[in-house]
DNA sequence: GTGAAAGCGCTAACAG
DNA sequence: CTGTTAGCGCTTTCAC
């Protein structure tokens, strides 16, 4: 960008270049690019072209800085590689873009990065809004936001004390239980994921026993795929396998973890569905490829996203009006969807 | 928070209420939240104190306004949902969180989402640079990219204009057609995915002509999973079963398509890998799977992301230096991983 | 060691 | 219709 002494401009062109190249006030220049004041015909060709001319991009920076508002959002999340999030994120990143905001996207890549950090990062950058697909729990992540005034969606996470959007997971677990049960399985085992959400793998966890209970069977165990989370209470698939009294169907807390688990069951000669019946969670795309087959719990990505954004907008819009509006739940309905993976228990 | 006049504050607190609170200058709450000057260990602790107190945050819109740079960085990319681009996302979020960037990710969701409008509203975020997993070509973006000097790197993306890291695409197709021609194949078919970037698609046909080439063998033909996409030289997948001479080997442009291919092939009652064999790219880890068993050509996606933003980073650093260094290429070499879609010609 | 002052690029009254 | 002005919250000399 040549100035009038001949040097070069450093860094890009401002208000003020355009202004003087058009020979008009900063003011006028900002009325063309916003039509937020008429202007005269001749006026707005000038600019317009001088604009073009210098390659002038208004500054978010300070345009946000004066108006005391940003248009970028944060999105928190625990694991962008798996395909349930990545299907989430980029249906939130959609309906975001749609709305004119711009997404600062935060994945938690190991207990190192801590939700809180990437809370206090994103209030730094003054998001208008944050939205967690990760949290930890952390009660300064809640008073950090709430003293900023900064509204905070859960999606496809729980919890009382911010507004949130999730598949009613328990009972996504339920309907899991239900459908093995209807299939004659009496031992039915629950595994949790590392990959899944604590609030989630705490709901679904909860679904499941329920939904034993309620069908008056013993509760199954609970396998860990995983072998050095030596949680009490939890038993290697190893141990499981070998048991008196094997579980003849498992309910995975997600598809990845179901994924893993057949593999694991493949590879020690336990025969999948003839021998245990496995179901899933989420519904990833991968879970209909007839190779896989997995029967499975599908959640509606495209209404989480949808709902989530939708309340994250509404809260934007009265942040100043009422900043402490009660926090609402919204529920949705799971669906089964039965593959191949699980049959009649033998 | 409460202000000495008993009201609420409108918003969050700002260097100035700091000030106010610990009786000390900006000047001197700037010094102790960056350590740029000494200060007196007992006025350091006053603004601590009135930091926590009011829950301060710097506002990272004036810090970077007055900084004239900003520490943010842009990530386009093609489709988070894919798994490849979901791991090589999540990879590059990682070290450019670590080097100390926030990251605003742009999906291109359709046709209506331009990489040029993307990259407009980065520029307005005045981001210290891109990453581009997606690029359409069009020459506007490298324009503006270029007369703003904000550097751009291609991962996975290949073009001449700008510095890019990429798996050896070429390369790749032909590891995979040699594996193939190894197994006796001599029809070996290409089947591009819409999943993928123009530039790696362009490069893996290349890849796949000239290995064939090189074996001496006919070319196959070009089918295509998409029946609308009636791109001339393209076959549909019935077609090519049909014909008097079909391919016993299929070379897809990536897993996801390998992938759906498969399913189709399953449907229609071929065989794989007795009656043809299926290689795909990428190696994302499903392909890993007993049941899923895909033979793929692997790409090193942690290097590409780690590369990538290294060589970003590199570029941030000397962009006032020497804005116009010459572009470089770099190309990683992939990996074939033979599994059980591929198996010697019937 | 600490404070005062000058902007960064922009918007939003308010005059003219 | 168009220009002037007063900051938004912060960093950064430069005095004291």
């Amino acid at each position: 960008v040549a100035r009038s002494d001949g040097t070069e401009r450093q860094g890009a062109a401002t208000i003020i270049d355009v202004a003087r190249l058009s020979g008009v006030s900063k003011s006028t220049v900002s009325n063309v690019v916003h039509g937020s004041a008429p202007v005269a015909q001749r006026t707005r060709e000038k600019v317009l072209q001088a604009i073009e001319e210098l390659g002038y991009r208004p500054n978010a920076l300070a345009r946000d800085l004066k108006r005391r508002r940003t248009a970028t959002v944060g999105v928190v999340v625990g694991d962008l590689a798996n395909p349930f999030f990545g299907e989430l994120t980029k249906s939130i990143e959609q309906r975001t873009a749609e709305a004119g905001y711009a997404a600062i996207i935060c994945d938690i890549h190991s207990a190192a990065d801590t939700d809180r950090e990437k809370v206090a990062l994103l209030r730094e950058q003054r998001v208008a809004g944050i939205l967690m697909m990760y949290f930890g729990g952390d009660a300064m992540v809640i008073e950090e936001v709430r003293r900023a005034a900064v509204p905070i969606i859960g999606v496809s996470v729980l919890d009382s004390r911010f507004d949130c959007v999730v598949t009613d997971d328990a009972k996504g677990a339920a309907i899991a239980v239900d459908h093995l049960a209807e299939l004659g399985h009496q031992r039915i085992a629950y595994v949790p994921g590392d990959a899944t959400e604590a609030s989630t793998l705490a709901a679904r966890l909860q679904g499941w026993k329920r939904a034993l209970r309620r069908h008056k069977l013993r509760r199954g165990p609970i396998v860990t795929m995983n072998e050095h989370s030596a949680i009490k209470g939890t038993i290697g698939l190893e141990t499981a396998l070998a048991s008196d009294d094997p579980p003849t169907a498992y309910f995975a807390s997600n598809d990845t973890t179901a994924l893993r688990l057949i593999d694991r069951l493949d590879e020690a000669g336990v025969r999948v569905p003839q021998d245990v019946s496995v179901v899933g969670f989420d519904d990833i795309w991968i879970a209909g490829l007839r190779r896989v087959g997995l029967t499975s719990v599908r959640q509606p990505v495209g209404e989480l996203a949808a709902l989530g954004v939708e309340r994250l907008l509404l809260r934007i819009a009265q942040v100043d009006v009422d900043p402490d509006a009660p926090a609402t739940q919204q529920k949705l309905a799971p669906t089964l969807i039965p593959r191949t993976t699980t049959g009649p228990a033998g």
